[in-house]
RNA sequence: GGGCCGGUAGCUCAGUUAGGGAGAGCGUCCGGCUUUUAACCGGACGGUCGGGGGUUCGAAUCCCUCCCGGCCCGCCA
């Protein structure tokens, strides 16, 4: 038996085991000790996680979860947690594993502090001033479940922002399950997790005390929710674990210089009736949820993981789940801030961008400090398109193919911004690049933007028509962005002649060219013959085109006008030439 | 102050598993597309791989050290 106990021992039995989460980083991990040094490489990060967790041999189904606490915006920022798992998720169901992607709304925590901004039910920011802000303000200290919906739609102010999440998830194509802590506290899911650690204060107080310079001998790690004023509560007098109950007493909770204040009342709870503060609540998920794997911020790694590690083992007698820390991302080079306004929702993410694109950015190396730039949005959309063409065989670049042709189906296996039929040869998608749709969003017709695409050789008759509704759908896209970010590509085929002047000579060079385009030529004919006529009217060419795009634009540059011009109704460029209309 | 993670071209990034040619795209510049005008094509320019030291025949890659940035080491999550 003493050799089936040290075989089988706990993790304590392997104090040297290596606990770091960045499993990611560490080049020469596990490399003498044997415990997964000798693993394949792999192009894709999700696929050396998953050697670490096939590695502990976890019973199906393997379970992944994410977790928030609700704040005022739910942003791209969140998307780390729901996508980094979903593509481990992917590659273990790869591997003919059943996999649950859970994701906690830690939605017992209080609110501590007025959010400045809220997200609405589409996914919009908005301001205080725009929802009932008093029932938040009202409401400081109570849970986020306690708290009504800002916006009046949902049961609570947590409901609506899980929902929100949820959207998230689903818009990105990520089937995850929500989980409720609340819930988990009043279905009595974690009831035993609670009496656990109530049963063992001097061996939570020893573990936890040593990452956290509060915890004394009078600390009691529950949190109840006071019946009479409905706050969340950090004074526990007793415990009695025969009937499953603490007594409190409804104190101020101090919030950086702020106190919400408590009301006074010292009542009982039950073990379902309060939280345990998040250094324990963590690893109460994991036992209650069986997690298998989590991702988390850096922000946790060096702070609730070592003393979650800590508890999961000497409290609740656990291994913790598989841990990989991701790098935060910059949007436009700052940290993501609602409350400073830096920040780009889901849905208005997607307004600029193919699902399939969002989830790429995601599939790149986690540890990477990235900057998501919306200014320059097509820089990232020409690494996706690359990314793709690797996968077809179409680069000659051997790493990115090697990381394409693992990444890519998970990538767009399951992205909403695919749908095709289904003898469709992936192969023969199209992607016009992300600029040039820009420039084909500058008219509104349909049919035109397909022409111009087709003149450019982007699509033939060789296309398959599920490929065409595809490519033009980045040009709404792109459309998008050009006006959201006023650059260079906003400006648009003006349908009422714009408010301009020309002298003499520019006016008759535009007549002259008037009677050019009404004799019938096509573009390549207009281009050329903007030339000749600036020439024989003594003016510069680059007036001219300036006089053209002004004419057509509102604005002094454009694309290559002789050709764009021939793309249009005929009657309707010579009258615009002749000024008329 | 201590710990962790990052730092490769103007920009966005590969490459570090397993030491051997410093790369891609974009931008810029030049040229081509019958004659400067943003879509297309070709070419060029562009980097002390954050600095320094070490190991090695050889270092972006391994070791040490320093610099810069982010995070954590109070509370909360």
């Amino acid at each position: 038996m003493t050799d089936e106990a040290s075989r089988d021992g706990d993790a304590r039995a392997r104090p040297d085991c290596d606990d770091s989460p960045h499993i990611l980083s560490e080049q020469a991990r596990g490399a003498e000790d044997g415990t997964s040094g000798d693993d394949a490489f792999h192009a894709f990060w999700a696929d050396v996680v998953a050697d670490e967790i096939e590695a502990r041999d976890p019973d199906d189904p393997i379970v992944i979860k994410g977790g928030v606490s609700p704040s005022g915006v739910a942003h791209v920022g969140n998307v780390n947690e729901v996508m980094r798992g979903y593509f481990v998720a992917e590659v273990l169901r790869d591997r003919g594993h059943e996999v649950r992607q859970l994701f906690t709304s830690d939605d017992r925590d209080p609110l501590r502090k007025l959010p400045r901004k809220l997200a609405n039910a589409d996914g919009e920011i908005v301001g205080l001033g725009d929802v009932d802000a008093g029932a938040l303000g009202r409401n400081l200290g109570k849970p986020y479940t306690a708290i009504p919906d800002p916006f009046g739609e949902r049961e609570s102010y947590a409901a609506h922002f899980a929902a929100l999440l949820e959207a998230d998830a689903e818009r990105l194509g990520v089937p995850v399950e929500m989980v409720s802590n609340t819930e988990l506290y009043a279905d009595g899911t974690f009831e035993d997790a609670v009496r656990t650690v109530l049963s063992d204060l001097e061996g939570v107080r020893e573990t936890l005390g040593k990452y956290q310079d509060k915890v004394d001998d009078e600390y009691v790690p529950f949190n109840p929710v006071c019946a009479e004023c409905g706050k969340v509560t950090e004074t526990v007098t007793a415990v009695d674990l025969e009937a499953g109950t603490v007594e409190y007493a409804c104190t101020d909770l101090e919030v950086g210089d702020d106190v919400i204040e408590g009301c006074g009342h010292e009542g009982t709870a039950t073990f379902r009736e309060g939280k345990l503060p998040w250094r324990l609540e963590w690893p109460a998920q994991w036992d209650v949820l069986d997690v298998d794997f989590e991702p988390f911020g850096k922000d946790h790694a060096e702070g609730s993981w070592p003393s979650g590690v800590d508890l999961a083992r000497t409290v609740f007698g656990i291994e913790p789940p598989v841990p990989m820390v991701y790098e935060w991302f910059t949007l436009g080079g700052e940290a993501l801030s609602s409350s400073a306004g830096n920040v780009v929702t889901v849905p208005e993410l997607l307004e600029i961008l193919e699902p399939e694109v969002v989830r790429y950015f995601f599939a790149l190396h986690p540890k990477k400090a990235r900057d998501l730039d919306l200014e320059r949005i097509d820089q990232l959309v020409d690494r996706f398109d690359r990314f793709e063409e690797a996968y077809f065989g179409e680069v000659d670049d051997e790493e990115l193919t090697r990381f394409a042709e693992r990444a890519y189906p998970f990538v767009v296996g399951g992205s909403p911004g695919i749908d095709r039929p289904a003898d469709a040869d992936p192969a023969d998608r199209v992607r016009f690049p992300y600029t040039f749709a820009a420039v084909l969003g500058m008219v509104e017709d349909r049919e035109l933007r397909e022409q111009l695409a087709r003149d450019e050789g982007h699509v033939d008759d060789d296309t398959p028509e599920w490929a065409v509704r595809e490519a033009l759908a980045r040009v709404e896209r792109a459309r998008t962005w050009a006006e959201r970010t006023d650059n260079e590509y906003n400006y648009r085929l003006q349908t009422a002649l714009p408010d301009v002047a020309f002298d003499g000579d520019v006016a008759a060079a535009l007549d002259d060219l008037a009677e050019f385009v009404a004799a019938g030529h096509d573009g390549e004919a207009i281009q050329a013959e903007m030339y000749e006529t600036a020439r024989d009217h003594g003016i510069e060419v680059a007036d001219f085109f300036e006089a053209g795009y002004r004419l057509f634009f509102d604005q002094p540059q454009g694309p290559r006008l002789g050709e764009f011009l021939g793309e249009l109704e005929r009657e309707f460029v010579v009258a615009r030439l002749r000024r008329e209309a």
